[in-house]
DNA sequence: AAGAAATACTACTAAATCGATAGGATATAA
DNA sequence: TTATATCCTATCGATTTAGTAGTATTTCTT
């Protein structure tokens, strides 16, 4: 049961680009660079994270990566799912079409829901932007800030 | 974040062993052959439940294993943490070793113990017995006894 | 005493997943 | 036009997972 690098890097870039303040688009490399994450991984889960409405993107010179609202409104769990699909510890446990034929006996299944449900509560309590607040000595910028670019 | 089979098939091991009432040793093979597990793949699940205290085992003919205590003394928890490892999403959350150097001032380290302090509740809030007495149409036997076989 | 039935222990292996890496294509500002 | 970005798809080595395999040992039954 381990969180894999997609959703701990997800969630480390996220907090460096919120840290950033939002005023101009952060370039992967900025993100990649002061995370020590190889770029050209960072940037598949960045895709997720785009895809997921989390962050907005501006190609070209001057472009990069942007949140896609306040930080305040996106959490923990936006991100992790964004990046690691859902968080179910045993998918059957949710999804019906993964279900077995004792779905509907299965004793086991009351476990997975418990802790299913138990995982996306914490995630789900926790905003980006409480996390950057966290951060020491002042790094933060402008925590609330939404990024100009809007793409 | 998934729940490996060594956590899914030792809990089905569990609550089936449970289920037996507990007079007699239950061999292996009626385990394996009940919840359609490899016999021999289990077999290396029941050795670590074992090395945790939360089986018993009899060699030779009429062997077989026992719950060590109680069913309604052994959490969920206990029965993954034994076969799983510790439940943790991220190592560095919990264990000092195994801390990055960035430990003291790392903001997604709060994230991460946040979840793994809800995953153990869940998982200990559950125990053995109240899954056994879920089990539809009596097909328990005897939830609360514990094996004659002490070893 | 022999045989059957069970656990105990250790090593090996095929398949899947993870964590990248690689090579371009496309867009944009200066 | 050039430098600097994101975008897209494919590949790949290493690790982990899930299961096999072989053998030794213990215990009950006959």
């Amino acid at each position: 049961m381990k969180m894999s690098t997609k959703g701990r890097y997800g969630l480390r870039a996220m907090i460096e680009l919120a840290s950033h303040g939002g005023e101009t688009p952060v370039p992967l490399s900025v993100i990649a660079r002061s995370e020590e994450i190889s770029e050209r991984y960072l940037e598949q889960l960045m895709t997720k994270m785009k895809k997921a409405d989390l962050i907005t993107s501006c190609r070209g010179s001057t472009g990069g990566y942007c949140l896609a609202r306040d930080a305040a409104d996106i959490s923990v769990g936006d991100i992790l799912r964004a990046v690691e699909g859902n968080l179910n510890p045993v998918d059957c446990s949710v999804d019906s079409e993964a279900a077995c034929e004792n779905s509907g006996v299965c004793v086991a299944k009351y476990v997975w829901q418990k802790v299913n449900e138990s995982i996306n509560q914490a995630v789900d309590g926790i905003s980006l932007a409480e996390l950057v607040a966290k951060i020491p000595e002042n790094e933060e910028k402008q925590p609330g800030a939404v990024c100009a670019c809007q793409k």
